[in-house]
RNA sequence: GGCCGCGUACCCAAGUGGACUAAGGGGACGGAUUGCAAAUCCGUUAUUCGCCGGUUCGAAUCCGGCCGCGGCCUCCA
């Protein structure tokens, strides 16, 4: 099976074929840390951390870059007006940002290089276009031409004299072009001290692009393989990238440019800063909803779409998202009484452990799991399309249940029939954990202490007397109040199980 | 105005020239199971993929036009 991935550069699927066998360098482009991070922050992070893990699964050695950008005009008003500096409001966010995608699961990122640690790369950059005549001096600034950069636009699909370019004002009378972009900003008197570097220009600070050509560099090297964003970084950023590296290393910048599509709510961008969206935004924090939903929710939701596809957030979809992914806990906490293992505990996938049996039950079972293995690996390979790889678990999972009921599992004593059924289970925990899912047991929602534990037991064994001595009244009474104070109870097979809702 | 993306059932969402079934999830309805529920399983819910044309033996999928929604061209993940 061979991976193919949607490049923008092309506007299709290619091959994908790293730039040095077995190795693939990625870089994405992090957040500016000026003010709390929100959902549409966690979908890169998440999307590319599962790109990551799917390429590492294929074999090859990754290393991917995630840039923190923490030099920058917003960052100076912000800090202006929390009255602090911008290093200390960097740290804050950027704590706030990293605690986030952690709990998210977002663990492989290899490098968190930050623009003001980067200060020298930066310079020796911007020194080596205005060497090759690419880039030049005006009044404290460096400009970049673009006039240099002969297939400028090609990423954005757009030639710069066709843009409305009269609109755009800026302090800028020193540019030859409307075009042309900051490598390097002159200090500004009243800039604070923390953000004015010495350059053989004067005082100033990277412009915004700068810093993740010379990052990339530092990190991956001239040439390499993905380079990922939102789609609204498509231009003029990831645009400028470019032609400041192509035209600086005389090579081919990123091979692959992979686009994620932007989180909205209420079909608008979130982050667009109009009033509407100011007022929500504070529940859109990533904070904040993941003091509301749990993390692997929140993951699931964003990988359950294709990544290119905007997502539509709502407290509606969550819910649904929610009982979606309730089938696959409820089928582990199923595994585990019948086969009173953990199924968090790994163990032998079946084609670990019954790679070649005779027993022709077996086979069809084993062979219907396998089939839904290779969808969802397929699914995965057609561009990293994580909705029809999670279709594909969803399959399985109904497979396995299906098993359990006809083996009877929960009742009867069948220790090849659990073996297998917690083997199945494992295949399907060994490709979710790609996605970044059912890797550890969720932490329960309830208070863990043991008395609540103790007294469901005694409530449970006086319904079951209750039920015994056929007064369902009772017995149904006691249902009914669990259920008002958010405890639901199963009579299986087995026993009463009861469950407390979040 | 230019460039880009999206439009598949009640909702979310895969599929992007022909097979398998237009996946899967939520919801709803019916059945098995259950004392009744819950959970689980089985089945039903798109003869049709925004609209109109075209290419093709064959189109949700390719091409053209139109409509609707959104993004970018100024800071943005």
């Amino acid at each position: 099976m061979s991976l193919r991935v949607y490049n923008t550069l092309s506007q299709e699927k290619e091959l994908f074929e790293p730039v040095r066998p077995g190795k693939v360098g990625i870089y994405l482009c992090g957040p500016t840390v000026y003010k709390p991070s929100h959902i549409g922050h966690a979908v890169g992070p998440i999307i590319f951390d599962t790109i990551k893990r799917y390429l590492v699964y294929k074999g090859f050695d990754v290393t991917w870059v995630v840039n923190i950008t923490d030099v920058d005009d917003k960052l100076i008003v912000e800090s202006k007006a929390q009255g602090t500096t911008v290093y200390e409001l960097a740290d804050r966010i950027t704590a706030g940002y990293l605690e986030a995608i952690r709990q998210l699961g977002v663990t492989s990122i290899d490098h968190l290089p930050k623009a003001s640690e980067h200060i020298p790369e930066i310079i020796d950059m911007c020194r080596r276009l205005i060497d090759k005549g690419a880039a030049y001096v005006s009044g404290g600034d460096v400009y970049f031409d673009v006039s240099a950069d002969t297939d400028y636009g090609k990423l954005s699909h757009r030639k710069p004299e066709e843009q409305q370019a009269g609109t755009r004002e800026l302090a800028s009378g020193e540019k030859r072009n409307p075009g042309d972009f900051a490598l390097w900003k002159a200090s500004k008197p009243d800039e604070p001290p923390e953000v004015q570097f010495d350059s053989p220009w004067g005082k100033g600070r990277p412009g915004w692009h700068i810093e993740c050509s010379a990052m990339s560099v530092k990190y991956l090297g001239e040439t390499f393989d993905i380079h990922g964003g939102g789609m609204d970084l498509m231009f003029p950023h990831h645009e400028n990238e470019i032609a400041q590296s192509e035209t600086c290393f005389d090579k081919p910048f990123a091979k692959y440019w992979l686009h994620n599509g932007l989180t909205r709510f209420n079909t608008k961008k979130i982050s667009k800063s109009d009033q509407e969206m100011a007022r929500k935004m504070g529940e859109l924090t990533l904070t904040h909803l993941l003091s509301k939903h749990s993390p692997e929710l929140l993951r699931y939701f964003i990988i359950s779409t294709h990544y290119r596809r905007p997502i539509e957030f709502s407290d509606e979809e969550i819910a649904a998202k929610k009982k979606g992914l309730d089938t696959f806990y409820r089928l582990f906490e199923r595994i585990e009484r019948a086969c009173r293992q953990d199924p968090y505990q790994d163990g032998p996938t079946l084609e670990q452990a019954f790679s070649s049996t005779e027993n022709h039950a077996d086979q069809s079972f084993i062979r219907e799991c396998l089939d839904h293995q290779l969808r969802f690996l397929e699914a995965m390979d057609d561009d990293f399309n994580t909705g029809g790889a999670v279709g594909s678990l969803f399959e399985m999972a109904t497979t396995i249940n299906r098993f359990i009921d006809e083996w009877r599992l929960e009742t009867e004593e069948n220790p090849r029939g659990r073996d297998l059924a917690m083997a199945a289970v494992q295949t399907l925990r060994s490709l979710a954990r790609i996605l970044g899912l059912f890797d550890q047991r969720p932490p329960r929602a309830a208070t863990t202490d043991h008395l609540v534990d103790d007294l469901m037991d005694v409530l449970i064994a006086l319904r079951a007397e209750a039920r015994k001595a056929k007064q369902y009244t009772l017995a149904d009474l006691v249902r009914d109040r669990l259920k008002a104070v958010g405890i639901s109870l199963e009579d299986r097979p087995g026993g009463t199980v009861w469950r407390r809702e979040s």
